[in-house]
DNA sequence: AATCCGTGCAACCGCCATTTT
DNA sequence: AAAAATGGCGGTTGCACGGAT
């Protein structure tokens, strides 16, 4: 047989926690610290789940938290993170003294993502925007390809609309504009269109006629260029095609050093290059394999088996879903 | 003044690995 | 060894609040 159940389900309050909730919690764990959580509520009179005992105290009413805004520092810090780690929310809380995994789960949905997605870059992949149209274009074959460009169109359709509106984009396939509507590849239905829709059409046609001029392809793909070791990387040290990524997209107006380099350093370099974020790593793993933290399958990321600067760029970043 | 809408955040839910019986 | 609880984690929800209409 196993264990006791932790609480009773029916007698069990939810819901937003009382100051006197808060005290009686605070003041039990004060005297007897937080060995078991199930008894903890039992024993501090509180008609509460031991597992929601945990998260109130973990999150909210712990005295080494830090209840105020995040600095620029922080939010770089998982930025850079999140592009090698993903949605390992306590992996990266780890490295931010007094954030909690939720504090920064929730500053990324509601403020980090769209600050990334703002600048062109695709909050999942790191990578830009653009770039990941061109993937699209250069990975599959033009009917898989066209449904997934419209897939991501779709994805990201707010913040394209915003960023083409507002700056142009210098697509050199913007000559593919002088042919008719649907002339080319016959996909696209066409007729009263606001603007919008016709800026949507322009980068269907322009990745259609993409998808059939391979030559054009390569001019879009500068993040995965291959070394003589067979490694891909992220950007090639200097690279013309560079220009195509997203400093042309930065957030104007915002002087901040936050929205430099987020992708062309942080995100989207590797291998030779060694930016920031393998600073900021190389602390981390230190902490990491000090401390003996692991991820959630029970193998350190950071540990000495698996050496995370050595793999390709392409491992860093989160794959494509 | 009332309503709507977006934002921020606390709390809950469900899953999984580990621990305990 | 098996069953069940615990603890930890990420995803999601719901509410409070403030600004816009």
């Amino acid at each position: 047989m196993g264990r006791v159940p932790c609480c009773e389900k029916e007698n069990v309050k939810k819901g937003q926690w009382t100051p006197e909730e808060d005290n009686k919690l605070s003041s039990y764990i004060a005297q007897h610290g937080t060995r078991n959580w199930r008894l903890i509520p039992k024993n501090a009179g509180l008609q509460r789940c031991g597992k929601s005992c945990r998260l109130r105290w973990t999150n909210y009413l712990r005295p080494d938290l830090k209840h105020g805004q995040f600095s620029d520092m922080e939010e770089q810090t998982i930025v850079k993170l999140h592009s090698v780690v993903g949605n390992r929310w306590s992996l990266i809380a780890a490295q931010l003294p007094g954030r909690t995994d939720n504090d920064v789960k929730n500053h990324w949905n509601t403020k980090l993502k769209k600050k990334l997605t703002d600048m062109g870059i695709d909050p999942v992949t790191h990578k830009p925007i653009s770039h990941l149209l061109a993937e699209i274009a250069t990975t599959w074959a033009p009917p898989q390809a066209a449904h997934l460009a419209e897939a991501a169109l779709g994805c990201f359709k707010d913040e394209m609309l915003h960023l083409l509106t507002k700056k142009r984009v210098d697509f050199q396939l913007q000559q593919a504009n002088n042919v008719p509507p649907g002339s080319s590849t016959g996909t696209y239905i066409h007729g009263e269109q606001n603007e919008k829709d016709g800026t949507v059409e322009n980068i269907k046609r322009g990745l259609s006629r993409a998808i059939q001029q391979p030559d054009l392809i390569s001019l879009y793909k500068p993040w995965s260029s291959t070394d003589a070791a067979g490694t891909s990387n992220c950007f090639p040290a200097s690279t013309s095609a560079f220009q195509y990524a997203p400093l042309s997209f930065g957030n104007e107006g915002d002087g901040s050093s936050w929205s430099q380099g987020i992708c062309t350093e942080s995100t989207c370099t590797a291998g030779e290059q060694q930016g920031p974020l393998h600073e900021i790593l190389e602390e981390t793993e230190e902490e990491l394999s000090e401390g003996g933290k692991e991820i959630r399958n029970g193998t350190s990321i950071f540990s000495s088996d698996s050496v995370l600067w050595d793999l390709p760029c392409d491992d860093l970043m989160n794959p494509i879903v």
